[in-house]
DNA sequence: GTAATACCTGGACGAGTTGTGCAAGAGTTA
DNA sequence: TAACTCTTGCACAACTCGTCCAGGTATTAC
């Protein structure tokens, strides 16, 4: 019998919001980041729970957002996009960034796009196939209305590929409910 | 019988590196980014092709390292850190990038570094929890030892979330193989 | 033109996994 | 103590997986 809202919405909100991950959520996150094509039932042996606790955990991991997908992960380079470029842009800022978003979005070697601080600026992270290419690239940026002036800069490494994982070990949690 | 090496090495060689991919390979990377979870089996059905068919595109796409993994795609956001920001690294350029290097990557909440174009720098993506936690994070870096100075932008918005799909759809291809 | 090669198809096999449901026990909170 | 949430262990049928095969077709090499 439900007495009064506060016994129901402040647990599931803080449930929902508040908590981050246990002990066990990160586990099973490194496990399926190490080997993604591992089973439920899989994952259940090598962490040593049931069956049935990896897949509600999962299910909540899925529906907490925390995990929002599951790969293929492409890799540009593959489909012979060698050049990898942060363009920072100046926009005319009477327009606002929808526009510009919009345009942006448009093209695809735009991998990605952030607004930024200072001042009605963009980062955005493109590939090309070539130094040449991605002149074609920054024209087509350029181009697009409400882009004022391009800076460029060019990714010879990536000594740190992106990763979470880290992130996933690190995160402070809610006590171990794992035995 | 090899009559001579060149009967062997070259095609080879084109198909592994030479080679993009195609319209079904296209096709299959699209379904499987818009339902992760899908089977082979009903990859199969959804693009009209033998379940061998897709088993063994999707091998090959792995094997070429097109397909390079299969998440899971951990939110940042979701574990508590809000706040995304973009530093950019001078560094003293006696020592290389290698030790710096290490040292961002022993940081968690640096999720991605790259050596760019402009003299001895880099650029590096972090996350914090808060902007007072991004204070504590741009510390660490800076206590990296190598590390001269830092400049950072904070992300404030991301109207275009990394996305590698419209140049799947774009790669030029070598014909559609499926009839 | 003929042979060799690579690819797709459609079928088959057994082993293993999935989704689902249920009852019981443990831990927490009021 | 009562209510709640989570985990466990078990069960079931339906489905999928990895793997193999033979036959057909298209492309390429000679």
């Amino acid at each position: 019998m439900v007495h009064n809202l506060s016994s129901i919405s402040p647990p599931n909100l803080e449930n929902l919001y508040t908590m981050t991950i246990d002990d066990l959520d990160a586990r099973l996150i490194a496990l399926l980041a190490a080997e993604p094509r591992l089973g439920v039932l899989e994952c259940s042996r090598r962490l040593g729970v049931a069956r049935g606790t990896v897949q509600a955990r999962l299910d909540r991991l899925v529906a907490r957002e925390v995990i929002t997908g599951f790969g293929p992960d492409v890799s540009p380079v593959a489909l012979g996009y060698d050049v990898t470029a942060f363009i920072t842009l100046e926009i005319r800022q009477v327009a606002g960034h929808e526009p510009v978003s919009d345009g942006l979005a448009r093209i695809p070697e735009v991998l990605e796009a952030h607004t930024i601080t200072g001042g009605g600026d963009l980062l955005c992270r493109v590939v090309a196939r070539t130094n040449a290419d991605l002149q074609r690239v920054i024209d087509r940026i350029v181009d697009v209305k409400g882009v004022l002036r391009t800076s460029s800069v060019i990714a010879l490494d990536t000594p740190v590929p992106y990763r979470v994982l880290p992130l996933v070990a690190d995160v402070p949690r809610h006590g171990s409910r794992s035995t």
